[in-house]
DNA sequence: AAGAAATTAATGGTCGTTCATTTAATTGGT
DNA sequence: ACCAATTAAATGAACGACCATTAATTTCTT
């Protein structure tokens, strides 16, 4: 039988982009075959040509499909005054950490994980330019922040790196392994994260006389050796 | 024809093992057949079975062949007095990236990293494990540079995952595309990367009195308190 | 002659894609 | 309000190209 009572073109073309959306992130691009993806719609796959020229054709809409999606998280960010440079950074990673969460987003995540870097190689999706374009972003916020007296000057790639990619990492490991001993709930990683990417990991004690503001943070630790101290770089 | 003048075994298994390393490195282990492995070594690909039961036990060779190579770099770290908390660490970074730097070992990083996941879902390799592996080892000299008073007290994984991903995210990047404006040198980027874990990225001068409840964020105030510029380094 | 090393040939399977066809809904003229 | 023409949606069969794997065979070395 063909065309069956309530068959929806609008309906089926969304199913297709549905279905090769999990799929590709579960088996990849390359491993998923358009018979896989016909069946999970409930469809042989001659139909997908009524919608899709191919297989390429069909990945580019669902990359299109996000692209609209994004809408350029990090650069509104990047405009205004800054109040206050530790809740910005705070909701950047609050903001980059959900955006992960975000069940669609993070399909996409795993394919340009898995099959991004061919498929870039074949031209057939621009990973790189997303990432110099979310570093480049990430050079202005941070390159604001070091202007108005939040960050301590230091290469801007190396501070961008150390930042975003443990937010990346987290991500990452949740998504492979939700039940990891490790901190569960995005806002509070985000706010440990922000913290010790701000105050760094070094026991609180032997910090360089700078300011003379002490902070009173932490040193609840037992008794320890004295440490030799070396220059910082 | 067949059996050239000088056939000799071992050299073509090993010349299989490094021409499939290649091969999955740059498409995949999916998206490599057996005959472009065959066409690279320079034999039909029936060759390939009179040393390998087939292309699982090819990639388990290729896998088991590093497996003893690595020989347990991180736990070496966790062992003897700690002289230094500053230059172990720096150590420590030196060490994961030039072993990521290794060609072999990058290869396999990079297949791992592409088809790892689904391979592990198939039970053909070990990667969550070893990655577990790995966390429980950092997570070990990290408890140790806290307990010894080098660090300051966190929860491990978030500290490991802060010193580690960045690491990680730099050789990936140097992977994808070499002429980067990153810092370049792995000695260079290790040490930067050690102060910048230990000390933060805070301007040393500014502090916020204390109370990181950062609910400002709603004020919408015009007025930026002036904001000294203190650089340092 | 024996065996190692590689060949050619073939098998059964899956893939992306094309094409003619069938069915269901919509439309327009009378 | 009816019926033909049109269109949208999906089908089934087929194609050529690969794929992993196996079997029988050839050639070189010792």
């Amino acid at each position: 039988m063909a065309r069956p009572k309530n068959a929806d073109g609008q309906r089926t073309r969304q199913a297709i982009l549905d279905a090769a959306l999990d799929l590709f992130a579960d088996k990849g691009f390359f491993g998923t075959s358009l018979r896989d993806v016909a069946k999970a719609v409930g469809v042989r796959e001659s139909a997908l040509y009524n919608y899709f020229a191919g297989k390429d054709a069909l990945f580019d809409a669902l990359l299109q499909a996000h692209e609209t999606t994004k809408s350029e998280r990090l650069t509104t960010f990047a405009e205004g005054p800054i109040a206050d440079g530790r809740a910005l950074l705070e909701q950047l990673a609050i903001t980059t950490l959900e955006a992960f969460v975000e069940p669609r987003e993070q399909k996409l995540f795993r394919i340009l994980m898995s099959d991004g870097v061919r498929l870039a190689k074949l031209g057939r999706c621009n990973l790189y330019e997303r990432m110099a374009s979310g570093r480049v972003s990430m050079a202005v916020i941070l390159d604001r922040l070091m202007r108005e007296g939040w960050l301590r000057r230091a290469d801007t790639h190396l501070l961008g790196i150390a930042f975003m990619s443990p937010l990346v990492a987290w991500r990452q490991l949740h998504a492979i392994d939700a039940d990891l001993p490790m901190i569960k709930n995005p806002r509070v990683y985000a706010k440990q994260h922000v913290g010790l990417f701000l105050q760094g990991a070094a026991a609180s004690s032997v910090r360089r006389p700078v300011a003379g503001r002490a902070r009173a943070r932490a040193s609840k630790s037992t008794t320890r050796p004295a440490k030799p101290r070396r220059s910082s770089q």
